[in-house]
RNA sequence: GGGCGCAUAGCUCAGUUGGUUCAGAGCACUUGGUUUACACCCAAGGGGUCGGGGGUUCGAAUCCCUCUGCGCCCACCA
């Protein structure tokens, strides 16, 4: 069947991953087999596909394809994330621009806006992993806030909480004024900035002298309740016991002494506000000092900044400044770089904030699951996250896990009184009640009387459990589901989330299955741009997938993806490469449009050129597969993908294909065209992982195969042993058709004219070969002589002597020249040899095969010499 | 401030436990080639003091020290 001569990706891929689909390939369910499990790091519902993930997505793609191929029950579970303070905020904004604040609307209400925006906008990127390629089990697509995805998070909350890991604490935390909830320490992201730090003098109480103090924030000086100095600081001596007047709101306030102040910081004089500095918290518990909360949720100023009340904290920060200098209590401002905390989801600067919040003891939690990646349960790649993850799990710090949001797992603790300690902890309000009613003794009370909290949980929270909750495992832990496919194998994600997420899902794993949530942890880089920046939405320097795998094919993206990006390494993304990656498609393309068009004779013999030409592909087909092997066990996939690559289109096209093709007009040998299709299915199950489209396009138009098999649950070529020799025997010969063309570029002469070629060979090389070098360099007769030939060319490869007679003169300086330089060379390597073997140190030290390789290295140079020698001596 | 890592060709990167004249790949570049699959092609080439300096060793891109320049993670200096 003819095909068309330019390949059509849209069309191609859109057909196969249909027929993919309709035939339930990617679907799994348990049987006999070997498992090969990996659950997508799910994406946020609402979120789009940008390149993060299309490098991530290919690369599980092309894991759980190989383990199909290799036999394994592959089960790839994809899904997504309620993400619940960035689709909150997106919720939130979407309400404002229709004018309605979220505050005007009940919970209930709130959430079925939630809801429908999530309907509405959700699962798309999901859609677009399809375009991708991606062979998930779609059937088994979970969301995290799926009926039975939530109802494991309360189980895991209310036994954390039974198991006294879970307490509720008045703390200092992490305060996003935006969005008014507080976050974990990890989504604070630090920002170095150039502030300032004004000093400040404040005056002593009875007393015209004054102090100076530092500071970074004046406005927080409204919520001062103590001077903080050192007790050894010689120059404060007069202060101790004193107190000191706090500016414009005149407050009298204690003069504290402490050790944690830094005498050379500053003025050495420390103001301390303990409602909005965490180390300030730490001195106000240690000294007993009142706490002046001086903020409301958004950070505007409360009734404690006076006359700022209602205002912004920067713009009361510019106005406090000015006031300061009229009184004449401003003594300088220096500048000053600091780093300041932001909300990785909104971008606001964090607020120290005290408040009531959950949180989850992370310490002996912590400890099997650091055990299990120092002992190499669990495999992080590259190696290096080892000792980032190791750092963080022995310095791990509770987790604060409760969120002033909606969107997510309402916290189930019901409060029944105003106590700190009047609330409890239960699955069902039902239970609660029964609880309530226990620890009151008050069998009167009813479900009114209980509130449930109204803070939701932390997103990570829901997700740390998503390997064993996908199959189940938390409400039916002895699911036949959960015991097949768990322990997953590979989880392929961002080294951003190692903390986030891997860790705690491998918490999670040891407290809930008492075993590892997956085997290895595949860290890939980020993707950048050419100029090394991050590629995000803001910059406006990330290309749209959508529309480069319209451009280029989904298989020439993933390939371009792929080309470089080593595990753990940053990529440096170039629409070049998706380019080389279609170009390497249309290279597949056109091989098979090559071996399409041949026509077959069932009469004509197989030729001699035909044979060794199989037989040396098939070696180094082998020898491939094993190196292929190599890499994908040490997750190196983009040189699995370079060997692929290289072996169909170096050896496969433009030496296999070279040798077997049939001269123009002449038909080919069935047996050799047999050969040649089993040969190329072979290279389409290596590459179907990389680029599953294009190979299944031609699996599926070969039609010699039995049965109608798709190409993506084949079976992967068995490895076998090969014969390196025949490789480099073939080597040899290739070198020796190279100098041919050498010599046929040197001397103008058109490769359609035949020439003839003499060789003297020393090496004693093999001739298997020979029909080869005569079919590629066109060679008329291959003779071997013990004669040099007068007045040809000539070449050598290794000490073997190549002539080729031509009619008409040649030019002997030309010759000499390029003879002496080899000379001069040969000799500069005898002797770097030779001082090596006269140094007794190397002969006494080195090893014995080290030394033989050099007396070998030296006899070969010598005899080499020789024949040079003699060489330039019968031309002159 | 603490910890980890990196520096090899114009670019992106390989280079196992020191041992072939070990300096390599892909891309890019130069030159030549197209009636017979592919110019998204074929062939032949050029190109690096392995960041600087010192040391260990018979021998160093590889091990040690140091300097320089980057990157990442963690951390409560106002």
């Amino acid at each position: 069947m003819a095909l068309p001569a330019k390949y059509n990706a849209q069309t191609t891929e859109e057909k196969w991953y249909n027929y993919w689909m309709n035939n339930n390939y990617f679907h799994s369910e348990i049987d006999d087999r070997e498992p090969y499990t990996i659950v997508i790091p799910p994406p946020n519902v609402t979120g789009v596909l940008h390149m993060g993930h299309m490098l991530n997505n290919t690369i599980q793609d092309i894991l759980i394809r190989r383990a199909r191929l290799l036999g394994k029950n592959a089960c790839w579970v994809p899904g997504t994330d309620h993400a619940s303070i960035a689709t909150e905020a997106k919720v939130v904004a979407k309400l404002k621009a229709e004018g309605i604040n979220k505050e005007d609307l009940t919970r209930e209400e709130f959430l079925k806006h939630a809801w429908e925006w999530t309907h509405k906008h959700g699962g798309i990127i999901l859609e677009q992993l399809k375009k991708l390629g991606a062979s998930c089990d779609w059937q088994r697509t979970k969301f995290t806030m799926d009926p039975e995805m939530s109802a494991s998070v309360i189980k895991v909350f209310v036994d954390l909480y039974n198991k006294g890991f879970i307490y509720r604490g008045y703390r200092m935390v992490n305060w996003d004024p935006q969005a008014k909830t507080t976050l974990s320490d990890e989504e604070v992201i630090y920002k170095e900035q150039q502030g300032n730090l004004y000093y400040i003098n404040y005056k002593i109480a009875d007393s015209d002298k004054t102090l100076t103090i530092a500071t970074t924030r004046p406005e927080t000086i409204l919520g001062d309740t103590a001077i903080c100095i050192n007790p050894n600081d010689e120059r404060f001596r007069h202060l101790k016991g004193k107190r000191a007047i706090v500016p414009i709101c005149n407050r009298e306030i204690p003069i504290i002494e402490d050790e944690y102040v830094d005498v050379d910081f500053g003025t050495g004089c420390l103001k301390v506000t303990p409602a909005h500095d965490e180390n300030d918290k730490m001195l106000g518990d240690k000294h007993n000092l009142e706490v002046i909360d001086i903020f409301n949720d958004d950070a505007t100023l409360n009734s404690f900044g006076l006359h700022y009340e209602g205002k912004d904290r920067f713009t009361v920060r510019k106005e406090i400044v000015e006031e300061l200098k009229q009184n004449g209590v401003l003594e300088k401002i220096e500048s000053h770089l600091n780093k300041i905390g932001t909300s990785e989801r909104t971008g606001a600067v964090i607020e120290p904030k005290l408040s009531d919040q959950w949180f989850l003891k992370m310490k002996d939690l912590a400890q099997p699951a650091l055990d299990a990646v120092l002992n190499k349960e669990v495999n992080l790649v590259p190696e290096k996250f080892v000792n980032t993850y190791r750092h963080w799990m022995e310095n791990v710090r509770d987790w604060n896990v409760s969120r002033q949001l909606w969107w997510g797992q309402q916290i189930p603790a019901y409060f029944y009184g105003d106590g700190k300690e009047d609330f409890v902890v239960a699955e069902t309000i039902e239970e609660a009640l029964k609880l309530a009613q226990e620890k009151t003794n008050n069998k009167n009370l009813t479900t009114t009387d209980l509130n449930q909290d109204p803070d939701a949980l932390d997103t990570w929270f829901s997700s740390w459990l998503w390997p064993i909750s996908v199959f189940n495992g938390i409400l039916e832990p002895n699911n036949p589901e959960i015991n097949y496919y768990y322990p997953t194998n590979d989880l392929v994600t961002a080294p951003e989330i190692l903390f986030f997420w891997v860790a705690r899902m491998i918490i999670a794993g040891y407290e809930y299955r008492g075993e590892k949530p997956f085997t290895n942890v595949y860290l890939t880089g980020i993707v950048r741009d050419k100029q090394r920046r991050k590629m995000s939405k803001s910059l406006g320097n990330s290309p749209d997938p959508i529309e480069l795998m319209n451009k280029y094919g989904a298989d020439g993206v993933r390939v371009g993806m792929l080309l470089s990006s080593p595990a753990g390494n940053d990529l440096m993304f170039d629409e070049d490469l998706c380019k080389q990656g279609s170009g390497f498609v249309n290279k597949i393309w056109n091989a098979y449009r090559l071996i399409n068009g041949w026509t077959v004779s069932k009469t004509k013999q197989a030729t001699e050129t035909d044979k060794i030409a199989i037989q040396w592909y098939q070696n180094k087909f082998q020898k491939a597969l094993a190196e292929i092997d190599d890499y994908f066990n040490k997750y190196r996939i983009s040189d699995a993908l370079m060997t692929s690559y290289k072996l169909l289109w170096d050896d496969f096209c433009s030496w296999f294909l070279e040798m077997v093709k049939p001269p123009f007009g002449e038909p080919i040998a069935q047996e050799t065209f047999t050969n040649v299709i089993a040969i190329l299915e072979n290279n389409l199950k290596v590459l179907h992982p990389f680029i599953p489209f294009i190979t299944e396009e031609i699996w599926q138009h070969i039609k010699t195969r039995d049965a109608n098999e798709a190409l993506i649950i084949a079976s992967m070529p068995q490895k076998t042993a090969f014969d390196n020799k025949l490789i480099k025997e073939f080597e040899f010969a290739s070198q020796v058709i190279s100098g041919i063309r050498t010599i046929r570029k040197e001397k103008n002469i058109s490769f359609k004219n035949a020439i003839n070629l003499s060789v003297i060979n020393i090496e004693n090389a093999s001739t298997q070969f020979d029909t080869v070098i005569k079919k590629l360099g066109n060679i008329d007769e291959l003779t071997y002589t013990k004669e040099k030939l007068e007045g040809a060319l000539t070449f050598r490869v290794k000490s073997n002597e190549y002539f080729v007679p031509v009619s008409g003169a040649i030019n002997v300086e030309e010759e000499i020249t390029k003879l002496e330089e080899e000379l001069k060379y040969t000799e500069g390597f005898l002797k770097s040899v030779q001082g090596k073997l006269k140094n007794e140190r190397f002969v006494n030290n080195a090893p014995e095969n080290v030394v033989a390789n050099e007396r070998k290295k030296e006899a070969d140079a010598q005899s080499k010499i020789k024949i040079l020698k003699a060489r330039i001596k019968g031309l002159r």
